[in-house]
DNA sequence: GCATCTGAGTTCGGAAGTTGAACCTAGTGG
DNA sequence: CCACTAGGTTCAACTTCCGAACTCAGATGC
């Protein structure tokens, strides 16, 4: 019996170590192999491989580039569908920012391109309403999902 | 030369195959360790070491109950700091919903419990502007944070 | 033409993690 | 005192991960 979730399908996707560090990477404008595998500190083969499954799962897209004096080479974009994932990100940094962080403060912050202000991943209801971060005013609804093994 | 990121000091604690749907659980309420296997699938050895190192991280306490006619035993429930993952399984979860569900929709829905009204996990800044998922219109500052390696 | 550089990727053998199945254990009820 | 149960532990096979060394192809210097 085990429980058909979309946390546990997203994970199938992302959930293994280095997968949102590549994506994280990728939102921060890093677009390339090299640059890509120095700042997550991914060992060679295994940035390959990710690159390739999240391309295949689209959340990745590749293009040509060339720069000068090189020959034609990739670099990696998000899609919609990855682009998508940034609460994801914003949600998992936050969570080191409070309780990881060392006395410096958070190494990286996250403002509102509009208005300069510092951005937080929050939970909201439809009606406007703000929900406190630790989900003490949620209420899960099951309409199905449990899967005969 | 590897970037010091919240991201990737978060994913170090829950960053592998199974620490977030062992939380997904706890969350909705299944605090034993025979139910949480049922429901996640994950063998039992890893499980052992999973709620291990989540009761180390100080994510899940662990506490006696007794079964009347059973004896003591622990079950598992969210410390504070595990209550605040809870927007990343959100966003994790809308993700999937949005690109991975079936036609069935979505298998869980989380409502507010005011008012009913359907709970997304949103961005938004402090001085209340709600942010598009997809991050466009995030401006991300770089305190401090490539170390040399 | 030939050697060399570079970014991207492959190959390799050893280390580490994951798996399901079988076994262990301490109370409890019959 | 025997069987049952929830919660672990152990085990051997298997898979994945790791870092280091190697390959590949096109660009450039000589």
């Amino acid at each position: 019996m085990s429980r058909i979730c979309s946390v546990a399908r997203t994970l199938d996707i992302v959930g293994e170590r280095w997968s949102l560090l590549v994506l994280r990477e990728i939102f921060l404008g890093v677009r390339r192999f090299e640059p890509i595998r120095e700042a997550t500190g991914a060992p060679r083969a295994v940035l390959t491989d990710r690159l390739r499954s999240l391309v295949a799962a689209g959340i990745v897209g590749q293009r040509d580039y060339r720069e000068p004096g090189s020959r034609v080479r990739q670099e990696y974009r998000l899609t919609d569908a990855g682009r998508e994932l940034q609460p994801v990100l914003t949600a998992l940094m936050q969570w080191g920012d409070r309780h990881l962080a060392g006395p410096e403060g958070p190494p990286l912050e996250l403002r509102h391109a509009g208005c300069g202000a510092h951005v937080r991943a929050t939970l909201a209801c439809e009606h406007g309403h703000l929900l406190p971060d630790n989900g003490s005013e949620l209420h899960a609804v099951q309409r199905y999902g449990d899967r005969a093994t």
